[in-house]
DNA sequence: CTGAAAGCGCTTACAG
DNA sequence: CTGAAAGCGCTTACAG
């Protein structure tokens, strides 16, 4: 299996031979901000440029102990939510001149092998899209200095970092627009029940809900997959009080449920029945489904998350900071609408009560 | 930027120290074949066990001139495709023991600094994924021995290999499935003009249609984005000689069409309009759409690709390989049916003309 | 099977 | 500003 020989590449003792310089000239004129003269400089540069040399990034990583590289471990990549993660993080990294190792499935287990290799690879920051990181392996991190950063999940864990936007205002802010729309039953379609972002969102809601004397909301577990979402809503929608108003734990699950509600069941969207999602994540936006849904400030969670990593990695000490941002209740055809509270802003029309 | 120090991990000396034994012996013990004693590895073990060593793949890189590091560039990420392939191409580069490093965007011009990145960090290999390398690039790639594969495009160049469907024979079976629906006038709207395998999916639909008598496709530009493959559909829904059966170069742009014809329209589909895509990806599944396309036989591909390399890079020659894999035309609810030739296989409907 | 030693391609004090 | 030298953490002939 590796039998094969990959030519070595130019070394910089050779571009400093043929520039007739030393070795270290030419390690000086690739490092930004080192002392080389403009003449020595210019030399290397020609030479290197015979040569096509490139320094070696794996032999910069062992002797200044930084790889540059930010691991990247993302689940549900059919979520469309994190396909977008991932392009802008990709973007910004690249800004901050990082690479993105990319591991795609969970991280859940406690000796994980996918954990393995982060920590050969020597990575100088991990970030955890929808999962989360055992208390033994955050430690870990933590005790060799590598910054852990979870997106749209958060933890109690020290030394583990987090990006979330407001769920549980966003799932009151949800239970508000669907009262003032004159609802009456009210349903709700889990993600995975121990996230906290699942929790979040549902505490919000069910608060409010409690609040305006509605203790019977019907629950349905989707974790935060299409298939089990179909399935959550089918035996929902079946029910002889069938709920006329649900709220679904994210937009990628909403586009599911208001498939079968339509295709199954023949229910008139939102006629019949009210659906709203959580993310604004591209179909939420497509005709077809016009979501009313709770928006995820993605570029800003994103910009977030680089943020605290670059700041960790620069001021090599670790401790947990939370960034929580909020979204807006973004109004679409999916839901019956309230008398008011609706207002458009940047050509988007929002929910936002006592503003209109 | 970088004042922080990130604490040194464990060394293979510290472990030889605490485990009485050569750094030598360390290393062995994690080199797979490598000659060792059980007693002595054992010791290691032990040893490695309590100070939490794990192995330095930077510096083993460094030596054997290995990263085991796939680079993969991607753009479309918005495509569900796309996350489709990079959550498989994870999971089989995971099995091999290699990672990826991932650039997201293209890479088009000649002296990228996505590409000068892949370069430093002397990567394994190369995937493209729908995007192409200019000659100058692969050149150098192949004087530095790096195998290059695209995946979805394909190419002339020498010690470039690819990985596609059949493009040509997918467009020729959908002009036949369209015909043989007894459509009178077509619409095709593309892709990139320049990609391979727009081309090659036009030229068959061309071809078919051309031998029946029909030489005025009329054809709007997508090139692979929704926006303009919306802005395509409405000025070919506009015309007074509307076509009635659209060939739309992909799925991802199909969706956005059928979007436009139903809502903006109000065209009933498949009865005013058929529509054809290309991918077989999600959202061709869900009931609102239920799009008829011809699939891409995505984790075949995504085998092949993989498997090209991994032969690559133990044979450590480079020759251009070039895999086309072969799709079925899977039939939906968004195009008119013809009188024969839908087969059941798998519980999926296809058109395999002179099979019914 | 084992250890001492060389060396992978760099960065970075150190001395000039 | 510049070069000689040490050293990052490994693998791998080499000799025993």
């Amino acid at each position: 299996m590796d039998g094969g020989v990959k030519k070595p590449g130019v070394t910089s003792s050779e571009v400093a031979r043929r520039a007739g310089v030393s070795q270290s000239a030419v390690s000086r004129t690739f490092t930004p901000g080192a002392s080389i003269s403009p003449k020595t400089r210019e030399k290397v540069m020609a030479a290197a440029q015979e040569l096509g040399y490139r320094p070696n990034a794996i032999a910069r990583s062992l002797i200044t102990n930084r790889s540059r590289i930010i691991a990247v471990v993302m689940a549900y990549l059919e979520n469309l939510f994190y396909p977008d993660v991932l392009e802008e993080l990709g973007r910004l990294l690249a800004k901050e001149n990082y690479r993105l190792l990319l591991f795609t499935g969970q991280m859940d287990r406690d000796s994980d092998p996918v954990f393995d290799q982060l920590m050969q690879y020597r990575v100088d920051g991990i970030i955890l899209a929808s999962t989360t990181l055992s208390s033994h392996l955050s430690e870990e991190c933590a005790a060799a200095g590598i910054p852990v950063v979870l997106f749209n999940r958060t933890t109690e864990r020290d030394a583990v970092s987090s990006v979330t936007a407001r769920n549980r205002e966003g799932g009151r802010r949800i239970a508000e627009f669907l009262l003032a729309g004159g609802h009456r039953r009210f349903g709700y379609i889990s993600g995975i029940e121990s996230s906290s972002t699942n929790r979040d969102r549902f505490a919000g809601y069910q608060e409010v809900l409690a609040a305006a004397g509605h203790d019977d909301i019907v629950v349905g577990v989707g974790n935060y997959d299409r298939g089990e979402a179909e399935a959550a809503a089918r035996e929902m929608f079946a029910r002889p009080d069938r709920p006329d108003a649900v709220f679904v734990a994210n937009d990628h699950m909403a586009v599911a449920v208001m498939d079968v509600a339509r295709y199954e069941f023949g229910l008139n969207i939102p006629d019949d029945l009210s659906i709203v999602g959580y993310d604004d994540v591209g179909p939420a936006r497509w005709t077809a489904y016009g979501i009313t849904t709770m928006s995820q400030p993605m570029k800003r969670m994103v910009e977030a998350t680089v943020n605290i990593l670059m700041g960790q990695i620069s001021r090599g000490e670790i401790e947990a900071e939370h960034r929580i941002l909020s979204g807006d209740l973004v109004v679409r055809t999916s839901a019956r609408l309230p008398k008011s509270g609706i207002v458009e802003v940047d050509g988007r029309r929002l929910y936002k009560p006592g503003k209109s």
